[in-house]
DNA sequence: ATTACTAGGGAGCGAGTAT
DNA sequence: TATACTCGCTCCCTAGTAA
């Protein structure tokens, strides 16, 4: 079943109760509630119990329902999602904690190639190194990857006589609210998504005095446009 | 489309900012963000201009989306529920005010054949009257429809030599923190959704020295058992 | 009274492709 | 590059009905 319907069809068993206990669950009183026929309701819950996101149990040919860890999971990222929609449409927040990388930032960075093309389409020219924020709230991890799947601003790859530098794609961000810099993710990227590599016209670590581990926090406003 | 699919789709699209303006959204990018198909979210975006949940205009052959007033309801109701479903899983909360209702509580509740059953079913006495909470948010009328949908305990309608006395369904609740209580719902009800029947074994005006307008909570807590 | 199987229809999906 | 059409295929829904 899609995703997108089990977690609606999660949210209104949730709403009965059954995200805490056992809940009687008669198909056809179901089917009213959740604007479906009584067959309807039968297969869903079917469903919903055979990919692991409700218990189901029959007591007197009357159904009983709970839902699972996994539903409860589930649920749980789906209300997070759509309380951060809520407060933050169109741009993504992320706290995070200042992590030293492999210092091959500072190597890309510098490259003028790269640094041209940041000047022109992002409008500064970028401190020659990154500074690496380690997530660690799945749900910033979460957001990272919804992230990463937009297009932002392509800055292209090219090639020297040693080797292939990849396309990097950028998204304009505000650090610790007073810094415009930027999120950039490299096509080849040796990082996951629990980190986050930023660039400003500034060198952050001066600039807010900060060592590892220290708190940082990054909003990117998109602009789809 | 089916509305539970709506809903989903057009948060996705608000989170990306289109709430608030015209947003680029080119059906390949889309595709990432939604998890679907390039040739799905060119349906998906039709359907959703064609029930006026999104305005939609094609610029230099690329598409630009802005969720409409009516798709904005549609989210922001959303929206709602799923706060609350997170507040109050397994419970229904209202507020309302004190009503002064046409009188007919008092002759349908000193009926003995409802009264004995009120009694064993619900575990007391109810004062012969019900207490009319009229519901003024949106959120609440909605919560009533829904409320309404499911089966409670239900009262048996009985006849007597002059008429016929309907079927009753009712919730255990808690009227301002303090009194068990219960909502009804008589199966010909004159009331719309933007009205509570409540009733409990003491004088409700007089416990709370209640009048017309007076603000009143009402808590259902669901026992689907 | 339940649940849930079946069959038929229609909605939703992605691949291929025209523009 | 775009968008969006057609075409199968699958998923999802309801009505009818068995158990």
């Amino acid at each position: 079943m899609n995703i997108r319907l089990i977690r609606s069809y999660l949210l209104d068993l949730y709403k009965l109760g059954a995200g805490e206990k056992m809940i009687k669950a008669p198909t056809t009183e179901l089917a009213n509630f959740l604007g479906v026929s009584q067959q309807s309701v039968s297969r869903i819950l079917n469903k919903l119990h055979t990919q692991d996101y409700i218990y189901k149990e029959l007591r007197n040919r009357v159904l009983w329902i709970r839902i699972t860890e996994k539903g409860l999971m589930e649920i749980e990222d789906y209300i997070k999602y759509v309380n951060d929609v809520y407060v933050n449409p169109g741009r993504f927040v992320f706290e995070g904690y200042v992590s030293t990388g492999l210092g091959e930032g500072a190597y890309y960075m510098s490259r003028k190639q790269y640094v041209t093309q940041f000047e022109s389409i992002l409008g500064f020219k970028p401190y020659p190194g990154t500074l690496n924020v380690r997530l660690k709230n799945p749900f910033y991890i979460y957001q990272n990857r919804l992230l990463r799947r937009l297009n932002g601003y392509k800055i292209k790859g090219f090639r020297t006589k040693e080797r292939v530098f990849g396309d990097v794609k950028a998204f304009k961000a505000i650090i610790n609210d007073r810094i415009d810099g930027a999120v950039i993710y490299a096509e080849r990227s040796i990082y996951g998504f629990d980190m986050l590599e930023v660039i400003a016209p500034e060198y952050l670590r001066g600039f807010f005095k900060l060592k590892d581990d220290d708190k940082i926090k990054v909003v990117i406003y998109l602009n789809m446009e």
